[in-house]
RNA sequence: GCCGAAGUGGCGAAAUGGCAGACGCGGAGCACUCAAAAUGCUUUUCCGAAAGGAGUGCGGGUUCAAGUCCCGCCUUCGGCACCA
């Protein structure tokens, strides 16, 4: 071989990017949406990035996966739309700006373009003229739109409650920034704080969002579905009224456990709930002094405190009684902060025998065990512990020799009949609170005026913009930078003309990925959020991509959202995402990556050093998507030869264009259309590493045909590399692309559909058939497909192998899978 | 504590109840080369020279046949966590 020969046969991964990604700007192969487009259609969407730096392995795995889905889908002649947008708004960009004295703008904005521009290189099959940023005004416009019509229907409230607190950072912080007691970002201790805020009530939609799983199953990772029915978690019992002594009002608590009624023998009380401290106020100076102590060690408490498990229960008895419904016994009524002042009523009747916490409770401040139940275990006085299984009812009167179901119906009757309870549900969800004291998210649109109250802004009057950061104090004291900005601030209220002033905080960003994925189908429209009838067309997205970080909060927040426009009249669908993909994470060495632990694998370097196309394809290859990559575990060196190899092949094919492949060589063509068969199958149901898989099969197969076998000119030949250059082209871009060329055909490999599969040349005349003896393998032999049981039962006893592992032993059962497999089974 | 998922070669992993380990990484060997790289080919679960035997976390069960189904454990990971 020459050296000039031997040049033109490499494959040179960064000279190929450098031709191919010019070209695909012109040719433009994702742009969705064209009038007169008849293919189906196929929504594919990517959780968007947050722009908080230039792209990572993280997204690097994400965005290979999506379009491998992406990219498959337009090869089988669907029409897709893969959209891609930035959720901009957020605490690092202001993070960044205090640090640095900038507009958290600028940060932003170059933040997109860096990432913006590395997905191009990337090769992402974004449909680059549907972009959106959460923080243009032209979309948190539609942010500030959806919040009034939210207002409206009474679903966006405010209430003053207990939130977050850093006290290092000054600033209430959402849950998902409470890691294990701890400022997500400084590692303070949190604690809690009273503040007036902005709520959604996603709580009205709790049973719709917990049923409608049932609609998501199959299509939805099941890990997700559980863990959003266990984040809303409704329980099903009844509330119990208990008259209080000396109190006009009685007291309703929610129980799971109606049928213990008779085993209660004291009741508590939240101590942070008002009740408590009215109750108090009524009892001697003396209770009230423990209770003002109490309280403030209980609001001092933290997260930390609360997780330990170890802890042990604390509490003041408020000088009170309640009456039992049922037997008319005092019950001591105490306050503790075991008992929460969000759930439920905020009160409880306490059953020490069945409830473990109950029972620490009784046990520390020695208060009476009553078993109502006996399960057999004993009695929880002497166990040391509650019983909370099934049994029989006990000390219970009516309710006696009854099994716990059938005294739980009885009970929730009795009570119901005596006007003193009712069956009840309750849910673990809490409302959505969406105030956040912050400077770079989107203003909520309502204005505080003295005589009319809240007010809203005015429809045309939006958006409310953002006022510059210019001479705005962005660093965290506890109340929205927003404040500091009078001119903005100070408006007329737009009911009476007074003097009033604008809501200073800003909105949760999970709002602004609640609906962005409507938002894509009309992204500049300045007259509506999204349209309508391209949401007839486009909506709901066919194809979710994202990490599982997001499967509780964003998930469960888009699905309310949706409820919510479906409700309104906006769209004609009720969950937005009808498939579901979580993607693993990519570690090094066994944990997350992190600059701190010094395990950080940088995506540009893996781009300069193994090219794009062998990281896109080592991301794919590694494993189920759903499973972590441990980078150390992968090869991307051995992806890059891979396809150097399958690119040689593209190099090899001496037949020319449009050659008619059904004169090429049968049991090549019988690879290629068995390939074709099962790779279809492996991408749908994202089993990416066996499709992976299968295309190194046919490329092997390929390879022995050209070089031992049929060789390079046979037209089957041309048809394999012709298939496998398309379905690399899922993976490998660049390279698919270079092949696309090399086999003479004009740009755009992007856009060829695969073949159909020739069923014909899949028929088998004749087939390895297996012979077990007790199961286990002994002899295998070639048969005609359609070989009858006897012959084929004939043929394996007369086996010399399967006779020398019969031995002397007697044939007890022989079982014939004709043509594929005799079983013989022994005494 | 509650809910869920997963345990298969040296490694990443395949396997509608029907040949365990496809495909790849790593290893070994051969060819090409003055040589190396690259490439191509062969081989690679374990024990055994071989015949053969063992083998999918552990213990049972169903079945002609179990990685796969059922029961009971163990381990690891994830989520929730005083939710009455």
């Amino acid at each position: 071989m020459s050296i000039s020969e031997s040049e033109e046969n490499v494959y040179d991964v960064s000279a190929i990017q450098d031709k191919w990604l010019p070209i695909w700007d012109e040719l433009r192969p994702f742009a969705s949406g064209k009038e007169g487009d008849t293919r189906p259609k196929k929504y594919v969407l990517d959780m968007f990035p947050y722009p908080s730096g230039d792209l990572h392995m993280g997204h690097a795995e994400a965005y290979a996966l999506g379009d491998v889905i992406s990219r498959y889908w337009v090869q089988r002649g669907f029409n897709v739309m893969h959209p891609i947008g930035w959720d901009a708004f957020g605490l690092p960009a202001e993070n960044a700006a205090i640090k640095r004295g900038l507009d958290p703008r600028g940060w932003t904005y170059d933040n997109i373009e860096q990432q913006r521009s590395s997905m191009r290189r990337y090769a992402c099959s974004f449909d680059w003229d549907r972009v959106i940023r959460t923080c243009d005004p032209l979309y948190y416009r539609w942010n500030q739109w959806l919040f009034l019509e939210f207002y409206n229907k009474g679903l966006a409230y405010r209430k003053n409650s207990m939130v977050n607190w850093c006290p290092s950072c000054q600033t209430v912080l959402a849950n998902e920034q409470v890691v294990g007691g701890l400022c997500e970002r400084c590692d303070s201790v949190v604690t809690k704080k009273a503040l007036t805020q902005w709520f959604f009530k996603v709580t009205e939609y709790a049973d719709r969002l917990l049923d409608d799983l049932d609609t998501l199953e199959g299509n939805w990772p099941s890990k997700v579905i559980s863990m959003q029915r266990n984040w809303i978690g409704r329980s099903y019992g009844a509330d119990v009224e208990f008259e209080i002594e000396g109190r006009t009002e009685p007291v309703t608590v929610y129980t799971t456990r109606p049928d213990t009624l008779y085993g209660a023998t004291f009741m508590v009380v939240a101590a942070d709930a008002a009740l408590a401290a009215e109750l108090v106020s009524d009892s001697s100076p003396a209770i009230q002094a423990e209770f003002a102590t109490y309280l403030e060690k209980v609001k001092q408490s933290n997260d930390i405190e609360r997780l330990s498990t170890e802890r042990e229960k604390t509490g003041i008895f408020t000088g009170r009684y309640a009456i039992n419904p049922v037997n008319g016994e005092r019950l001591p009524i105490w306050a503790a902060d075991y008992v929460l002042a969000d759930y439920g009523h905020g009160a409880i009747m306490a059953v020490p025998a069945h409830d473990q916490r109950d029972w620490d409770f009784a046990r520390t401040f020695d208060l009476p065990i009553r078993q109502v139940v006996d399960t057999g275990e004993g009695d929880p006085n002497t166990l040391g512990f509650a019983t909370v299984g099934d049994g029989v009812l006990v000390n219970s009167g009516d309710l006696n020799g009854l099994s716990k179901t059938e005294a739980i119906a009885k009970m929730t009757q009795i009570l119901e009949g005596k006007g003193k309870g009712k069956a009840a549900k309750n849910f673990r969800l809490r409302d959505w609170l969406i105030s956040r004291q912050r400077y770079w998210g989107t203003p909520i649109p309502i204005i505080h005026c003295d005589s009319c109250g809240e007010v809203p802004v005015p429809a045309d009057q939006l958006p409310v913009e953002l006022p510059s950061a210019e001479g705005l104090d962005l660093s965290p004291k506890g109340t929205s930078p927003l404040g500091g900005a009078a001119d903005w601030v100070n408006v007329s209220c737009p009911k009476c003309g007074a003097a009033a002033k604008r809501d200073t905080d800003t909105m949760d960003t999970f709002v602004d990925s609640s609906w962005y994925f409507l938002r894509f189908l009309s992204p500049n429209s300045t007259e509506v959020a999204f349209d309508l009838e391209q949401a007839k067309q486009w909506a709901p997205v066919d194809q979710y991509v994202g990490g599982v970080t997001h499967a509780i909060l964003h998930l469960l927040y888009a699905r309310f959202f949706t409820k919510v426009l479906h409700d309104l009249g906006y769209v004609d669908f009720e969950e937005p995402f009808t498939r579901l993909l979580n993607q693993g994470m990519v570690l090094m060495n066994g944990s997350a990556m992190s600059k701190s632990r010094g395990n950080l694998v940088r995506l540009s370097e893996q781009l300069d050093e193994h090219g794009v196309d062998a990281i896109r394809l080592t991301m794919a290859f590694a494993g189920p998507p759903e499973d972590d990559i441990d980078w150390a575990d992968v090869s991307p060196a051995g992806s890059a030869k891979f396809l150097a190899r399958a690119w040689r092949l593209a190099n090899d094919v001496s037949s020319s264009v449009g050659v008619d492949f059904k004169t090429g060589d049968k049991a090549v063509r019988k690879a290629v259309h068995s390939f074709l068969r099962d790779f279809g199958h492996n991408i749908e149901t994202f089993k990416f590493n066996v499709g992976v898989a299968k295309i190194m099969e046919l490329v092997n197969v390929l390879r022995k045909a050209v070089d031992t076998g049929v060789g390079a000119a046979d037209p089957a030949v041309r048809e394999g590399v012709e298939e496998i250059a398309k379905a690399i082209s899922l993976f490998a871009p660049y390279t698919a692309e270079d092949m696309w060329a090399q086999l003479g055909h004009q740009p755009g490999v992007a856009l060829a559909t695969f073949a159909s599969v020739d069923e014909s040349l899949l028929v088998e005349s004749s087939i390895v058939a297996v012979v077990q003896v007790d199961g286990k393998l002994r002899d295998k032999f070639e048969v005609a497909v359609d070989i009858t049981e006897e012959a084929l039962r004939e043929q394996a006893l007369a086996s010399d192998a399967v006779q020398r592992a019969i031995g002397d032993k007697t044939i007890a059962n022989v079982i014939v899978r004709a043509p594929k497999l005799v079983n013989i089974a022994t005494k």
